[in-house]
DNA sequence: AATTTTTTAGAATATTCTGGTCGATTATTC
DNA sequence: GAATAATCGACCAGAATATTCTAAAAAATT
């Protein structure tokens, strides 16, 4: 007997790399089959569907994200560089997390429930983080934000408004330069000036 | 009245990209017309099917292939520049000619004709470029070479035997060392010793 | 060794997708 | 205004693919 859960985590991966790479619609389970050197009705024994597959891909992404903005905030110490460490990383989700930005973004996959779950789950998570560095920063003295709250979400929503030029033209645009003037934007408003 | 050779063009370019990211069999009509902001069947006015366009763009990748390699032999005068150079723009048009490559190496494609046949003409240009190398590194005492004509061909069968590998990895091989390893060994066997 | 359970996969089925055509419409030219 | 060129959404036949079926193999249990 084999370790369902090992089978899934291999499915997964494997899928997430063909689902990066071709989108959901233009993925097959045939290719993700004969990537697995597996049978393809072999795969519906552990996930019941495409989509399920595609959500436990784009959760797993998610998971990845939020890891590693906790990672990156947790590895400095003063506020302006953990904004520093988060802008950055979420600027440069979009090359390692494709599945996670197309299950927002296309259009096609509106009627995929979980997305916005996932997504709704992942903004709260995020809001938290954000909401801790400028309360840490005002604490500290470095920000002077009067509603840590407000300015959290604000700062989220500007974020994902950034993310929409990058999503259209892939990698056209030197993601280095984007977050240095994201960070000069952010800090001109918010770095207390002495 | 439009110009048919400049819609002919933009069709064939904007294809090129389409197919160069998910291949020909994966990229739809549908899509390459979104992208044009045409209707899928005003294409049709211009070209008899998908495969015709496809033909079009393998063919326009073959002869930039064959330009850049002109270009790249003319661009030195020494025989050894000459055949780093071969060998540089060989190697290199991976990135740039997705599609010629992928028309050479997808067994499903197999059954188009023109492929063999563009192939073909490609060759016996190139095989006369690697020929007046040859000769022109003899003449200059550079190169020992007893047979031009067979070590054309000789040399020809080796890249696209390097070539094999550059395709099955996608990128996950550094090209630029493989240049130096491919050119030291060529030079090894045919670089006079002194 | 026999039986049961788990896992497997090719074939079949149901459903969706797509290459290509049709006919109507619009734009351009004469 | 007529003829020609260019346009495109609707449509369809066939291809492609998601999913199920069912039998067989493998693994676990008795």
């Amino acid at each position: 007997m084999v370790n369902k859960e090992e089978i899934r985590k291999r499915i997964i991966s494997t899928a997430r790399d063909i689902f990066g790479r071709y989108g959901f619609r233009k993925t097959t389970m045939e290719e993700i089959a004969r990537e697995l050197k597996m049978g393809k009705s072999s795969i519906y024994y552990y996930f019941k569907s495409k989509e399920e597959i595609f959500e436990a891909v784009v959760r797993y992404e998610a998971n990845l994200l939020r890891s590693e903005l906790t990672r990156a905030i947790k590895a400095v110490d003063s506020p302006v560089d953990k904004m520093k460490n988060y802008v950055r990383v979420r600027m440069k989700a979009f090359e390692k997390l494709s599945n996670y930005y197309n299950a927002i973004f296309d259009k096609n996959l509106d009627h995929f429930d979980f997305i916005e779950k996932i997504r709704a789950k992942y903004d709260l998570e995020e809001l938290a983080i954000l909401r801790l560095i400028l309360y840490d920063g005002n604490r500290k003295n470095v920000f002077r934000v009067k509603n840590s709250e407000y300015m959290a979400m604000a700062i989220q929503t500007a974020m994902k408004g950034f993310e929409v030029p990058l999503f259209w033209k892939k990698k056209e645009i030197d993601v280095e330069d984007r977050v240095n003037a994201v960070l000069d934007m952010l800090f001109y408003g918010i770095l207390r000036k002495e």
